[in-house]
DNA sequence: ATTATAAATAGAAATGTTTTCTATTTATAA
DNA sequence: TTATAAATAGAAAACATTTCTATTTATAAT
């Protein structure tokens, strides 16, 4: 899986370096979406310096790069989410637990198509993300609900 | 029309202040998105004192009544757009003029559905944003593109 | 009209996030 | 092994947003 983030941080030009590989091992093993001060504080038992900085850069360079995903929280705080499906960012995210799960939303081209001919303008790029519980937290939140 | 943002202000059980007014008006009176500081800079002309904070809060309540929205924005920055047809929360926006179309996305439902059906969660909201030039812009920018 | 009351606001300050800057270190290609 | 361009630490600045308290204001009841 190591190699695979070499290759990654190959492709997008970037220098493989031991903190640049450490994000992306962090957000891949994450099942959830993670603020760029959550994985500093997970980083720092590793390397003991290490600035805020730095991840911020490293997390733009990705997203960027179209490897991890920006969440959109309503709070206006950032989180990222690696994306395992590099042609999918539209996701269903889990208010109570952060999960985030992958939607596979066909209609989202179409859109796209759609928007960008009534309006005759140019269609850079598109947000689809659904906020909710996840079944988990679902059942656990509103056991009265059906 | 004022008469109008009176109602809303009052169907919010919300009072009716000069300041909330105005911050309607802005918002009603501009096509495009937004910031509250923007707003704020608009509203010194006729408020000798007013607070940046009440701004804030006057957005706040507005878009949780959901007579504005909150346009997601690639710098966290927040900005408001106010809501021309309470319907439909989904929209393209125009990254160089600001400008907000309303989006007619019959799919919107179906895709909400769609979800909540496939995970088994339960759907609190969907955000669908749809960013490029408008027709306008895309004629200024690229004239190479076709 | 007047008054009582709860809501709204100003202004200051705190909080928290993100960015910028410079000197130092490090990955990589030659 | 070395040169060099990129990456990083650390401090500080910049910026956005929220919190708090005393004062003011809109509204409903007199």
């Amino acid at each position: 899986m190591s190699d695979n983030h070499d290759l990654i941080l190959k492709n997008l030009n970037l220098k493989i370096t031991p903190k640049r590989l450490a994000v992306l091992n962090i957000l891949a093993d994450e099942l959830v979406f993670v603020s760029p001060e959550e994985i500093w504080r997970k980083m720092k038992s590793r390397f003991k310096n290490i600035g805020l900085p730095t991840v911020y850069r490293i997390l733009e360079e990705l997203c960027e790069g179209g490897v991890i995903s920006k969440i959109i929280h309503p709070t206006r705080q950032l989180y990222y989410y690696y994306c395992k499906n590099l042609n999918h960012h539209h996701h269903f995210i889990c208010m109570s637990c952060r999960r985030v799960e992958d939607v596979n939303l066909c209609a989202a081209k179409e859109i796209e198509k759609q928007v960008a001919g009534n309006l005759k303008g140019k269609v850079l790029s598109h947000i689809i993300q659904v906020n909710g519980f996840c079944k988990t937290c679902s059942q656990k939140k509103a056991p009265d609900e059906s």
